[in-house]
DNA sequence: CATTTGCGCAACCACTGTAGTTGCGGATGC
DNA sequence: GCATCCGCAACTACAGTGGTTGCGCAAATG
């Protein structure tokens, strides 16, 4: 499949957040001002911002003057629960295919590649738990 | 994307190849014997065995009584360098929505998740790096 | 040397997941 | 009431994957 770029647009739009939070005062930032950053669409937008609503990260309220918050402070969102929000199947797949019934290796492969599979996707989460919105923040910052 | 499921078909041919292969002999290990273990179509087996001949894991020759075999010993194919033989791209993918240069955050994400992106895949490749055809043909053999 | 067997490659099709878009309903504040 | 904004469902367009067929070439067998 193409690979889904969901978790960098998350990334992205959980930075702008907190970027024009800051300016916005009293009023939430709206879908339409997160889409300018991404440069997409607003509904795009408000998926995922649902995604990771439901996650416990950002807060979006209907209405005038509405729009997006975080809905804790950046240094308690760790990249590894962003992912686990927008891609909550996993980077690794095991094929569909069945079984062959008369084949030793097709018969014992796919949990024996299921635990290389889990290993390797909890060595990935390990690194991006290191990582929170806070140090995006800061290094963005620094580069602008 | 659908995410793609050629790491983990790789991976179970070049167990079933390892398997089929003590039993052949001289003869090689044809794509036909191969799809009949991951239940799909020579073709597909022969599209990611080309891959993996790039890669130097396998070699296959045409004519009569040819086929498949390993180029090397299974103790010596680490699933890091499989992965990155049928993946060559990665499974962190930047979104490639064009920068906002009105935005600070648009302007400055890319690099440093880049940067955040690179060190995650670094860690899963280390993760898989541990593994060894060997080691997985030992696993699928006590399994069954 | 003809035949058989099997790989290599290109072309094509069907399917699926994603991003993009529109439209409508409901909430909120002026 | 009215404007603004989220939430959600439906639809479209597109891209990547897996599956399939067809043809050319290589190699072994008789």
């Amino acid at each position: 499949m193409p690979t889904s770029s969901r978790f960098a647009v998350a990334v992205h739009l959980l930075c702008a957040l907190a970027f024009l939070e800051a300016t916005a005062g009293e009023r939430g930032v709206t879908s339409a001002e997160l889409a300018k950053s991404v440069n997409t669409n607003p509904v795009v937008v408000r998926r995922l911002l649902g995604s990771l609503t439901r996650a416990g990260f950002v807060a979006g309220r209907g209405g005038r003057s509405g729009g997006y918050g975080l809905a804790r402070s950046p240094a308690k969102i760790r990249l590894d629960a962003v992912l686990a929000a927008v891609e909550p199947d996993g980077l690794l797949t095991l094929h569909a295919n069945p079984t062959n019934r008369a084949c030793t290796v097709s018969c014992g492969i796919k949990p024996v590649l299921g635990g290389v599979f889990a290993e390797a996707e909890r060595a990935l989460h390990a690194s991006l738990e290191r990582r929170t919105l806070a140090d995006l923040l800061r290094q963005v910052q620094a580069a602008g």
